[in-house]
DNA sequence: ACGATTTAGATGTTGCGGCATGTATGTCAC
DNA sequence: GTGACATACATGCCGCAACATCTAAATCGT
């Protein structure tokens, strides 16, 4: 097995236990990961549209997630209204359910992020997020990382 | 958003396209990914139980690939029988046809870390392996890749 | 103004991961 | 030997990702 193999199935590997500690995080707040996620970028970028969300989660473009914010919309935590100046577009914003529930995620986040600095204990992680960086940034779900990170940046 | 966060989200972000890749190579086969790894796998060690594949899987503990197997069978690729020294086991060996497929999966394994080592370039992976490593290695899926190590580093 | 193209989103389908549960077989204590 | 437990696997369920396809609304060329 090579580097470029194993690096592969690391990061499966990691994906994945990533993805389970989260949803068993979100389980309490009858949320998956997608669910937390998506509901999390609308309380941050609301108004915001469908299209929008799409293209900072990480997920294939073309793919939109209508069927994500079709749960939240069910569960009252995001409202849903077709934009009066384009009819195409929805205007999705955050009830103050859904307020609150999104910080309750962000809680969780931070105790998944928590456990994961553990793991990484004091290992220098430049070069492993140099690397990756640069590998992700060659394809569209790497660039909504990095739109992401644009759009946080210049909030406080 | 800090390192930690950041890593996560690439390694989400690459998990999903390499997927993707992988799931485009496969199609021609008649393959997804998941069905891929597991008659490679099998090709590889068998005769072996689904418990065993389980094990080098990256896949939850307690989560057995029966359907995955499922489908290799109905599609001619594996053989199951039960073993009469302990009937609850499942012998799974490799057909012909299987075996062939099998090799087609690699090569086109090979033509997707060919990729990866293209966005990887000269930049070294060494301290990224050694990070994600080590962090792997605290749960049940990392240690599946360090099984599938040993494992092959015996083999020619 | 009108038809062609583009865009936003909805929806159907398939296979998968994860969890829970069920069933049969083997093992162990006593 | 019999009952309690453990093991190997099967199966039902949910939500998701990816792909394809569809509808409606906007835009563009002429």
């Amino acid at each position: 097995m090579n580097d470029v193999e194993e690096l592969r199935y690391l990061i499966l590997a990691l994906q994945r236990e990533g993805n389970r500690r989260f949803a068993a995080g979100l389980r309490p707040l009858d949320l998956t990961p997608a669910q937390g996620e998506a509901l999390s970028l609308i309380a941050t970028h609301e108004p915001m549209t469908l299209n929008g969300l799409g293209g900072l989660l990480v997920c294939d473009s073309g793919t939109n997630p209508s069927r994500i914010v079709d749960r939240l919309a069910a569960s009252g935590l995001v409202e849903r209204e077709t934009d009066p100046d384009d009819r195409r577009q929805v205007r999705l914003t955050v009830t103050p359910l859904g307020r609150d529930r999104a910080a309750q995620v962000h809680a969780v986040e931070d105790e998944l992020d928590g456990m994961l600095a553990e793991l990484v204990g004091d290992q220098p992680t430049e070069p492993a997020l140099t690397l990756l960086r640069s590998m992700a940034a060659h394809f569209p779900a790497g660039r909504a990382l990095q739109r992401r990170q644009q759009l946080t940046a210049h909030s406080p």
